[in-house]
DNA sequence: CTGCATCCTCCAGGATACTG
DNA sequence: CAGTATCCTGGAGGATGCAG
């Protein structure tokens, strides 16, 4: 995991090599591993799957990903806006704002889709709820 | 590479089910996140991902996966077989085993496919090989 | 070599409560 | 309704060491 600083205090001297020093988290050389990190938190894939169909309002997020927190919600749609999979869009005239996929967020849906056979073929649907993880 | 016959064709051309994209809450399982659980681990996909050509031994996989400590893979590997994906094989007459996907576990490959198509085209990568992350 | 066990750190994310 | 802030816990997973 990450040990790059002197925050323990048995951490006396460790001279991390530069060359090889592999600050994980965005930037990884393979595709897969980088989708992966993109997608890898538990609800990430669940959103954009809410929001394959059309736009959604947070508290209709809400109640179709039954379970989240609103704090989680929050960060994981941060996040992906960040990340440019969500954007927040206009809906109605008095100013109140949807998220929906942007064409980057679209193009993951082969991903869920993939799973989502996977899913079905293998899992069933008697593999216990969402949000075990 | 990965290849598991003609299954590569379909993965791509999806099609977007309104009408299931959003039905998916907490009162029926979701196919979606079952995978996803499977899947969430952070080495889980790359190693199926390094087992999709052909069977590899331990110190083979700790060296595809650079980076990955013994016990990590150790745990993932048997959470792999655990869930069916993965299976030892004899290899040598002195006994080895080595690591192969099972049949259920060769069905991931599209998920694994299709995230390396979109991380291809999104995060710019334009390498095959998984080096570290 | 292969692989498990033990320790320990850290972060995603749940609960809850509060603002605009 | 739409978030944000704080507190807290579980478990993933890295380091290391030992057993078969």
């Amino acid at each position: 995991m990450r040990q790059s600083g002197a925050l323990t205090e048995h951490a006396v001297a460790v001279a991390r090599d530069p060359a090889a020093g592999s600050e994980h988290g965005a930037a990884s050389t393979c595709p897969v591993c980088a989708t992966a990190d993109l997608v890898c938190g538990k609800w990430t894939l669940l959103i954009v799957h809410a929001l394959a169909a059309d736009a959604r309002r947070f508290c209709e997020l809400e109640q179709t990903l039954a379970g989240i927190s609103p704090r989680t919600l929050s960060v994981r749609l941060r996040a992906l806006e960040e990340a440019g999979l969500v954007a927040r869009v206009p809906r109605t005239p008095d100013g109140a704002h949807a998220y929906a996929l942007t064409d980057m967020g679209r193009e993951l849906l082969p991903v869920i889709e993939a799973m989502e056979r996977f899913g079905r073929r293998w899992l069933g649907g008697s593999e216990g709820p969402c949000g075990g993880r």
